[in-house]
DNA sequence: AGGTGATTGTCAGTACCACTGACGGTCAGG
DNA sequence: CCTGACCGTCAGTGGTACTGACAATCACCT
């Protein structure tokens, strides 16, 4: 199992909102391309989930960080950075701003004194629970025009070519 | 019609190569999400698309610049900016690169002496033809999971979602 | 004509994000 | 107790795309 990133959520620059989504015609040699679909496709949930977070002035690596948070429990600074495989001055920054929100802790371990433990807070908890209705139901609208059955069958394709992938990159 | 971006086939830094793609496991309660599963499949044909393109010294936006003038022909270098929604300043800088490479050709336009009007060399059409070979021989390689059938009902359902979303933006 | 306003390509300066490099403070092992 | 490694931090760099301003040219209007 190599460690790699969980960096694709996202584009760089805040939101140019909406860019990043056809409606006007591209070159028509590349409307036909899976990879441009597919490209476009996940703009959309991009642009949908960045506005969601927006709203409550956060970044998605901030949002990985709280997910990352409530599941695996409380655990250092760099140890979260590698979880999500980000730099660690990139990590800082983020985490501080997270402190500054009031939704992480940082508080000193006694056995390391080097070290911050960070840990949800409260409204860091609250935060997140609204965070996933929320891209839950953008995800749903989205995903509308898919029967219950297209769904599964889209899910499922996606995983089939991710695992693909991640199998060819394995054993070379 | 509302004119946006087709901005959406790349990321900005040059390559993080193989980052951006996961085979570590994310958070969990990520891995679950339709938008994650797009974004991560995207993130896979993104780097190979810009794997290629590199070879080549191409940018994603140069390379949409080529097909848009072979396919439609040749037009001055502001309507080509527009037509892909890009910036006055980035479009100058990408097509004098272009120019530089000797892909395509600039000649003053004789009835408006501002314009320099853009048309592909014999050089850039072979170039260009040589990249859609290449692009859509790693397109089939991602896609080799799937079923002859099941290539043809996922690019249907993408298109599907595009399609909705378009459609919901236009009468609001 | 002629003058005002818009448009074309261009350049310099700016914003932004993530990274590299270097720094004190702390731990671990011989 | 001293060397080496590690943590969190900060300043500086790089690369991309933008904004603002410029001269040249066109288009319109009187």
């Amino acid at each position: 199992m190599t460690l790699t990133a969980v960096n694709s959520m996202a584009p760089r620059r805040p939101l140019p909102l909406a860019a990043n989504v056809v409606t006007a015609s591209p070159p028509a040699a590349v409307t036909n391309a899976v990879g441009f679909l597919v490209n476009e496709v996940a703009a959309l949930f991009r642009v949908r989930f960045e506005e969601v977070l927006a709203a409550h002035h956060l970044r998605r690596r901030q949002y990985l960080m709280l997910l990352v948070l409530r599941d695996e429990g409380p655990m250092p600074q760099q140890a979260l950075g590698q979880r999500l495989v980000m730099d660690r001055t990139t990590t800082m920054q983020l985490v501080q701003d997270l402190a500054d929100a009031g939704v992480v802790n940082r508080h000193d371990d006694p056995l390391d004194r080097r070290v911050y433990v960070l840990s949800l807070t409260a409204s860091g908890r609250r935060l997140v629970a609204t965070l996933e209705g929320l891209i839950k139901r953008a995800e749903l609208e989205l995903l509308a025009p898919l029967s219950a059955e297209g769904r599964r069958t889209f899910a499922g394709q996606l995983r089939a070519i991710l695992a693909a992938s991640a199998g060819a990159v394995e054993k070379p």
